[in-house]
RNA sequence: UACCCCGUGGUGUAAUUGGCAACACAACUGGUUUUGGUCCAGUCAUUCCAGGUUCGAGUCCUGGCGGGGUAACCA
């Protein structure tokens, strides 16, 4: 009952809600763990464009960093030569850096770590707990062993530390085929978990490598060169998804019996899902190289590089993924979350220009012929400081079809037959006829206007309550503008009948292409990658790759929320 | 099947050492508005189930049930 709440009471803003992995951080740097110290590192694989779901991993890591000062790595997980390009190298630096994040000079490769890394799997080899195995991929698979049956021991994995040393420094130097021969660690055939049962550390494959090139026909696996890596980078913390839980026993192994200069800890967080979208790089992958898509950067694409083509901007996707959460717990976020974030960023920041996509022309009968009266319009409502800019009233204008309907449904407050409505900054004009072509279409509307109703003066006998966008003949210019939609039409995409494709599930009006909207002038000249509120419908940005002052081109990022729309949908 | 992880409103995350289930989004109501946008107010939960410990359990214990991951010479 007491106020206890005073106005300027310094510290009523909500006590932080730490996630599980700030939670064991801070747990760590006040008992003095690692001197102190915070040190993450984004570790991703160069084989294909980072996507939504790597934007949480980044966020996570960098912004744990810059949350405790502290640091995070770049480090590319080069080791399978097969998949990696220096191509993708160069994409993820971009896409991070856009994301708004730095990693200074620390920019590391697995790759670099060769050497140490072949150095170690020897001292293993010397301390009995390595060997090299010559039974082929299926034999090894095979005697893994199951759930409910233990694995049988290689027949090779007697070998003496010399024959085994021998043999490994062989297979680097190039005397066995691809495949021949693995390196093993000697743990437990009969293991619970199944990683502990004799992992492969190397394989033989000759491929040329983007970095070390035809330096090495041995790589090492993932599990042999990751948390080495970490440990070798001073990483405190090593962040990565839920599926390398199993591998943490084989990851702290490796730590336990190799003479490394660092103790990291491995912490899993689910990766992020979101609605009626996919993160598989493979399969992401393929709806490039078949054409469901223009490229990795199509704008319905949800690669990094598809969403700021699309008009993404970094805060917003931070944005988002802040508002997530960090959590064990495997669920799929609403893609509206996304679209938000994006709305309530360019709310803000976007200033508002009038585009007419679908134009039905106006004719105002009663409009002097070459009379043209010049407003104000605001630029953006929730900056002030964004000023105004001029839009020019004529005879004839252009209005959204949609606003105009000839038997409309109750409650539709645009223009109709005999109704009236108001030109935003304009003002109010009544239709008086409706002109159809041959075929029976609307074509043209021929109205009349009222000069006392500017700055929002009402008519002296009525209430006009519908307010539409336009643009004038005068200041007409065509624009290309693509809308976007969900490049799938199921929330869960993936999720497909027995023998189908999840391709089966793209949506097949994820794209419409309208040719021949017009815009207000202004819009002919701005720079790509600035956004603006195309008022009433929606956030636009001029495509990176196609739109030019002669030929203006839009990507409709999002739409404005539509209450409309969606209480006339059932 | 074996092993590992996870179950809190429609969704995603919170809830000091057990102590009034909180925040955001969505949905629904109303209000403001020269954008059917924004903004403002309100409504929306037997914490998967069953036992147990306790004055008191979302939190601890036992057993179920449900979901996810793993069983590559991928990462």
């Amino acid at each position: 009952m007491a106020t206890e709440h005073t106005a300027n009471a310094p510290d009523d803003e909500p006590a932080e809600r730490l996630n599980f992995i700030e939670v064991q951080v801070e747990a760590d740097l006040r008992a003095g763990k690692n001197g102190g110290r915070l040190h993450t590192r984004f570790p991703p694989e160069p084989n294909g464009y980072l996507h939504i779901g790597h934007a949480k991993a980044i966020c996570v890591n960098f912004g744990l960093a810059e949350q405790y000062a502290g640091r995070c790595n770049l480090r590319f997980d080069d080791t399978n030569p097969s998949k990696e390009e220096q191509e993708y190298v160069d994409g993820m630096r971009e896409d991070i850096a856009w994301l708004g994040f730095s990693w200074g000079d620390r920019e590391y490769f697995a790759s670099d770590y060769f050497p140490k890394l072949y150095e170690w799997a020897c001292d293993l080899i010397r301390a009995g707990l390595a060997y090299v195995d010559d039974q082929s991929v299926e034999e090894i698979r095979a005697k893994r062993g199951s759930g409910h049956a233990p694995g049988v021991d290689s027949p090779f994995r007697a070998r003496s530390a010399e024959e085994n040393l021998a043999l490994f420094a062989a297979m680097r130097a190039g005397e066995f085929p691809d495949g021949a021969k693995v390196l093993r660690a000697k743990i437990d055939m009969a293991a619970a978990n199944m990683n502990m049962r004799d992992p492969v550390l190397y394989r033989i494959q000759r491929a040329h490598h983007h970095r070390t090139g035809d330096e090495w026909c041995i790589y090492p696996l993932y599990d042999f060169a990751h948390g080495q890596s970490d440990a070798i980078e001073g990483i405190t913390h090593s962040l990565c998804s839920l599926e390398f839980e199993n591998h943490r026993p084989l990851y702290e192994w490796f730590l336990d019996h190799l003479d490394v200069p660092y103790r990291p800890r491995q912490i899993e967080f689910a990766r992020l899902e979101l609605e009626y979208t996919i993160t598989s790089k493979r399969k992401l992958q393929q709806l490039v190289s078949d054409g469901f898509v223009s490229g990795w950067d199509d704008p319905r694409m949800p690669t990094l590089r598809g969403l700021r083509r699309r008009g993404y901007t970094p805060q917003s996707i931070r944005t988002f993924i802040d508002d997530a959460g960090v959590a064990k717990f495997n669920g799929t976020i609403p893609l509206v979350k996304l679209e938000n974030a994006l709305r309530d960023e360019l709310n803000l920041s976007a200033e508002r220009r009038m585009a007419v996509l679908r134009p039905l022309k106006v004719v105002i009968e009663d409009w002097p012929a070459e009379q043209v009266v010049e407003r104000q319009a605001i630029n953006n409502p929730e900056d002030e400081s964004a000023g105004t800019r001029p839009v020019h009233l004529g005879r004839e204008l252009w209005i959204e079809r949609d606003d105009f309907m000839e038997d409309p449904p109750k409650k539709y407050f645009r223009l109709q037959p005999g109704g009236d409505v108001r030109l935003r900054y304009g003002c109010v004009i009544t239709c008086r006829e409706v002109v159809k072509d041959a075929s029976g279409e609307v074509v043209e509307l021929r109205c009349t206007h009222d000069p006392e109703t500017y700055d929002g003066k009402q008519p002296a006998d009525r209430k006009v309550k519908g307010v539409i966008h336009w643009v004038s003949a005068h200041d007409a210019v065509r624009a290309e503008v693509r809308l976007y939609d969900n490049l799938f039409r199921e929330p869960a995409p993936l999720d497909v009948p027995e023998g189908e494709s999840f391709t089966s599930n793209l949506n097949p009006d994820s794209l419409e292409v309208v040719t021949d909207a017009v815009v207000e002038r202004a819009l002919a000249a701005v720079e790509p990658g600035q956004s603006y509120q195309f008022e009433r419908l929606g956030y636009f940005v001029p495509d990176s790759g196609d739109h030019s002052p002669s030929r203006p081109v839009f990507n409709r990022s999002v739409s404005l929320r539509d209450s409309w729309s969606k209480q006339n949908k059932s």
